[in-house]
DNA sequence: ACCCAGAATGAATGAATGTTCATTCTTCGT
DNA sequence: ACGAAGAATGAACATTCATTCATTCTGGGT
């Protein structure tokens, strides 16, 4: 330490300049945004500091509190990225016309939600962190399951199509859609706490 | 109240008594833990003082690094508590010869697992903040996974028994012991987020 | 070339929190 | 009855952190 020149050679691409540049308001929301996913998934979520993550942005710690009002917002936003990025990213595959074969719609959402290894997570430690403290922040609960009841129910229209599509019986769509979603969300948990390859083929197994 | 008498109603025992009480180093210890667990599930895990914990055990500040050395001791002990707690209750009902059916065993870990409502809920609002932190602290990583990796060979074991007894095909015993519990853990995330009272029911038709 | 709106900085501030320890009090063995 | 061992207390201390704001600096407009 005691690098008084600020050079930086993590993450971040622009960095080694010690000048000090001014840049658009959402680009440095989102740099802040992204330097809090980092320090989340490495220090954790009640570990984490306005210098910690201003440090890790390359930015001076007044910054945080000029884009963003306070610490409190800068996490709600963070969460609310995060959210939004996950559950996008499903609900796109969902709805999109492209795959018109549901079977392998399912397998290509379940690629998604399992794929991606090293950066997914990083998002996976922000969002059980984020989970852990749903418990005592309403506003955490509210963020989530706004976005979540949407992606539930795209879910569940797709296997009450391929439950009619293969003629299946006994079973109820929304039952399959929130075990899914349970089957996901713990093998995460999993994945987080115990890391093992195999967990793909094994909730592959389990999803038919 | 003003019950000088010491009078014990369960959970808040003996507000209102303001003289110093000795008691035995264990005593102190398990109510100290559980009044942490009370705060955790009210104030979530990054929100807890050490003077929001004494306070709501009726103690003085002083006494928690007293009986543990320091804060961090003490959110360690109380994950090790409630963790032992959850998994001792497992597999005591998959080990206990009481229940000759396998069948039925499984339902009686499903009620175990699902059931005991209010409790229940702040030991689970407990298990997940742990959760939040296992990324980016490897000692909860490790209390919790080896008291997992116990309980998770006792589940493959039982299923073996019943793939074997039922004379199924095409199942493996472990594939299904890890789909089982990330569908548990992910029914807890899911009533700890949005709280619902079907997903017993759903879990047990997905068990089959 | 010059200027200034406002982006960026970081030392200073005050509040909050973990930990210590000198002191007080309770209990139990004798 | 009495004294000592040690359980319990809580004010004091040092540290750490979020937030503020006076000041500096940048880049586009004229």
């Amino acid at each position: 330490m005691t690098d008084t020149s600020g050079a930086v050679l993590e993450a971040l691409p622009d960095t080694g300049s010690k000048r000090r540049q001014i840049r658009p308001k959402a680009e440095r929301r989102q740099q802040l945004i992204d330097a809090t996913i980092r320090c989340i998934a490495q220090h954790g979520l009640s570990a984490i500091t306005m210098q910690m993550v201003t440090r890790e942005a390359g930015l001076s710690v007044g910054i945080a509190n000029l884009h963003f009002e306070s610490k409190d917002n800068l996490l709600k936003e963070t969460l609310r990225f995060v959210a939004e990025e996950y559950h996008g990213g499903q609900i796109e595959i969902m709805e999109g016309e492209e795959i018109p074969d549901l079977g392998e719609r399912l397998d290509a959402l379940l690629d998604f939600q399992l794929g991606r290894g090293v950066t997914q997570r990083q998002k996976m430690s922000v969002w059980f962190a984020y989970y852990g403290e749903a418990g005592a922040r309403p506003v955490y609960q509210k963020i989530v399951s706004t976005v979540d009841r949407l992606a539930a129910q795209k879910l569940e229209a797709l296997f009450t199509d391929i439950i009619r599509e293969g003629g299946y019986q006994d079973v109820d769509a929304r039952e399959l859609a929130t075990g899914y979603s349970a089957l996901i969300d713990g093998l995460h948990l999993g994945l987080l706490v115990t890391p093992r390859e195999l967990s793909k083929r094994r909730a592959r197994a389990v999803a038919r």
